[in-house]
RNA sequence: CGCGGAGUGGAGCAGCUUGGCAGCUCGUCGGGCUCAUAACCCGAAGGUCGUAGGUUCAAAUCCUGCCUCCGCAACCA
């Protein structure tokens, strides 16, 4: 007697690294939402995977000398891996180098072809011969192949792209007038900055790189990103495909859930290629923000990436979940330390609910031997905390559907202390005192026992690993602890027999705790900075002719101002001794103008002028990067203008 | 004047759509209890709701200007 069904997804990682614990947040959360649909009585379908293909990766198994099937089979492990440890129970794990998802990929990159959406056309970029890679500006290092630091240039290559522009319309529509996008705050954003202005056709394929769907009509074109990955979510249901037949049972998805990065692809892109191929657009895109580590940005330099494998090990894998659910908020970013997780776990987790149950199971024990007798007496207090307990379902189930996680979980802890309250209110160690008492004493137990089972039966979906020993000890049966019971009072047996076990969610010494983990953080932070220096990646050895290209002189700042569209150049005018030209730095949050004025430096004289910010710049000054990020320019104020570097 | 978001007790946030005594969690201080994982319960202190104006009987909430911070975009030669 199924409810319907329920289809939710997360976006298929790439495997360039290992995964971390921002992986963890979207994958645990979905897997929730996942146990708690199935609970409630939905055929579920959750998936989650790999995008397999690209350049990135194809260098990466280069690098290490495997193929790059090989190289990411080993990540793929660990991601698989990984979930297996969170108790992440997916129905479906995509590979897109499965082989019936490149069969769809392939159908409908014609499919799309065959309707006039994709066309060839020309890319073009900042090209590597000996590389073989097209460069976005941004991606260049001072304006070489940030691979080999060799020139490129500007060259054209044949592409195919995807038309956007003819549903620009219909896109606008499903931002602005539906709730396809959760949180709707950034419908306008993505309108302002996409839409309005024109949408531009996208790159859908390459010829520079190899790992990749071929196009099946055109050989030596590979698929690029988005048709291959985004196609992943009909693709595992099989459409296109012979492997599976879910398509029509599951598709349109319930909730896609993604981190705010890859937001525009599936909030624009995503629904342009659906409504191309005239496929019902998905229910919720559900975006949430990212995981910051002490207000900082997790990065690997940083050495801050927050090992699951580790914090799983010392915390278990539910408090784990538990904190990272109960800490972020749709939408939003939210920061991540070893304090407040530590802190939630212990006042949530240790104190309320693991103490909770604790201290009742301990009193049937003390008072009663372990199992209840059925005599009852109702009495103050009684009615306040049913009420509260069996209203607790219909909240969740609210909070739920709005895929709001942090609030449901809020919702069920208020229950817990409102259980904690009750004990101090009935004092049940004063009933205890007097025989006469037994009865209230029973049903005040009782009162408590079948809380912890609505309570610890809605946590299930959260965190499934706990909640079975919750359920041992109050002496729970399985059939107590469904969803459908989880709205009624007087579930658990009249005369439960509970049993006393191990703590649920032992108390954290966090002082102690708090200095393991830094030190932790300091090696691997310290591992990835040797890393670092060791090799001095992507910049090859040059010869000296290579090096004589470059022409150096030393130049004197005439002037400088600020750029006024930008944050960070100034526009300088020097005298390099035959005469004056303009250069833009970004050096605006490091020097003022007047203390750049006068002053001598070095500059690269041949460079290739470009502009910037509307300012033609002509050259460009040296400046260091020093090992704690500030900028340093370098002056030669004893060496006159004009003069030549070598 | 590129686009957007945010400024609320020590910290982190809610409240703003639809004006009506400023709320939650943590922390601090005081008290209570002893069933429990030094846990639990109660109470208190602490906020001119970024700033300057406007609308209104009434503004954290609506309108306008300004300041600061953060994303995106641009870009860091």
């Amino acid at each position: 007697m199924s409810k319907g069904k329920f289809y939710i997804t997360t976006p298929i990682y790439y495997p360039s690294g290992n995964p971390h614990i921002g992986h963890c947040y979207t994958t645990v959360a979905c897997d929730s939402i996942a146990r708690y649909k199935r609970m409630q009585g939905y055929d579920v379908m959750f998936l989650t995977g790999t995008d397999e293909h690209g350049l990135k990766i194809e260098q990466k198994a280069k690098e290490q000398g495997i193929t790059p099937k090989q190289y990411v089979d080993e990540i793929v492990e660990i991601f698989k891996k990984l979930w297996k440890y969170m108790n992440v129970d997916y129905d479906r794990y995509i590979r897109t180098t499965d082989d019936y998802h490149i069969e769809s990929v392939q159908k409908i990159f014609k499919a799309l072809y065959d309707k006039g959406y994709i066309y060839k056309g020309e890319y073009s970029g900042n090209y590597c011969t000996p590389c073989e890679s097209f460069w976005t500006d941004s991606q260049l290092v001072d304006g070489k192949c940030p691979e080999c630091g060799r020139e490129v240039k500007e060259a054209k290559e044949e592409a195919y792209f995807f038309k956007m522009s003819p549903f620009a319309e219909r896109l606008e529509k499903l931002l602005t007038e539906t709730d396809y996008l959760q949180p709707k705050t950034r419908a306008t954003e993505l309108v302002n900055n996409f839409i309005k202005p024109g949408l531009e056709d996208l790159c859908v394929s390459r010829t520079t790189f190899t790992w990749g769907i071929p196009v099946p009509f055109d050989e030596g074109h590979v698929v690029y990103v988005w048709v291959d990955a985004l196609s992943n979510y009909i693709s595992a249901l099989g459409y296109a495909n012979e492997k599976y037949s879910d398509y029509n049972d599951y598709w349109p998805a319930n909730v896609h859930m993604v981190a705010k990065d890859i937001m525009r692809f599936h909030a624009i892109t995503w629904p342009a290629i659906l409504m191309a191929l005239d496929l019902p657009i998905p229910k919720h895109l559900a975006v949430h923000g990212w995981i910051t580590f002490n207000g900082q940005k997790m990065s690997k330099s940083l050495g801050n990436v927050v090992d699951p494998f580790v914090l799983g090990e010392r915390y278990g894998a539910d408090s784990i979940r538990y904190h990272i659910l109960r800490e972020m908020a749709l939408g939003s970013d939210s920061s991540f330390s070893n304090e407040i997780m530590i802190n939630r776990i212990n006042t949530d987790l240790a104190n309320g609910l693991g103490n909770l149950v604790s201290r009742t199971v301990a009193m049937v024990e003390k008072y009663f031997g372990g199992t209840l007798p059925s005599d009852r007496q109702s009495g103050d207090f009684d009615e306040d905390l049913i009420s509260t307990a069996t209203s607790l379902r219909e909240k969740v189930d609210g909070f739920i559907e709005q895929t709001q996680i942090n609030n449901a979980l809020a919702e069920v802890f208020k229950v817990v202390s409102r259980a904690n309250k009750y004990i101090d209110k009935t004092t049940p160690w004063i009933l205890a005192k007097d025989e006469a008492n037994r009865a209230r004493l029973a049903t005040v137990l009782y009162n408590l026992l079948d809380t912890i089972r609505i309570v610890s039966t809605l946590l299930s979906a959260f965190m499934p690993s706990t909640m079975p020993k919750v359920w041992e000890q109050i002496g729970a049966a399985s059939d107590n602890v469904t969803y459908d019971n989880a709205d009624k009072f007087n579930v658990l047996s009249e005369n439960v027999t509970v049993k006393k076990g191990e703590a649920l969610f032992p108390r954290i010494d966090v002082e102690k705790e708090i200095e393991e983990l830094n030190a932790i953080i300091k090696a691997n932070a310290e591992k990835a900075q040797a890393k670092e220096q060791g090799k001095p990646e992507g910049v090859a050895l040059i010869g000296i002719d290579d090096f004589a290209k470059v022409e150096l002189k030393v130049a004197n700042i005439v002037n400088c101002e600020p750029v006024k569209k930008s944050k960070k150049l100034l526009k300088l005018t020097l005298n390099d001794g035959t005469g004056e030209r303009t250069v833009a730095s970004g050096i605006s949050q490091y020097y003022k103008s007047e203390e750049l004025i006068g002053r001598n430096v070095i500059i690269v004289a041949n460079l290739k002028p470009a502009k910037l910010c509307g300012v033609e710049s002509q050259g460009m000054i040296l400046a260091a990067d020093c090992p704690n990020g500030d900028v340093k320019v370098i002056f030669v104020d004893d060496i006159p203008a004009g003069s030549k570097i070598r």
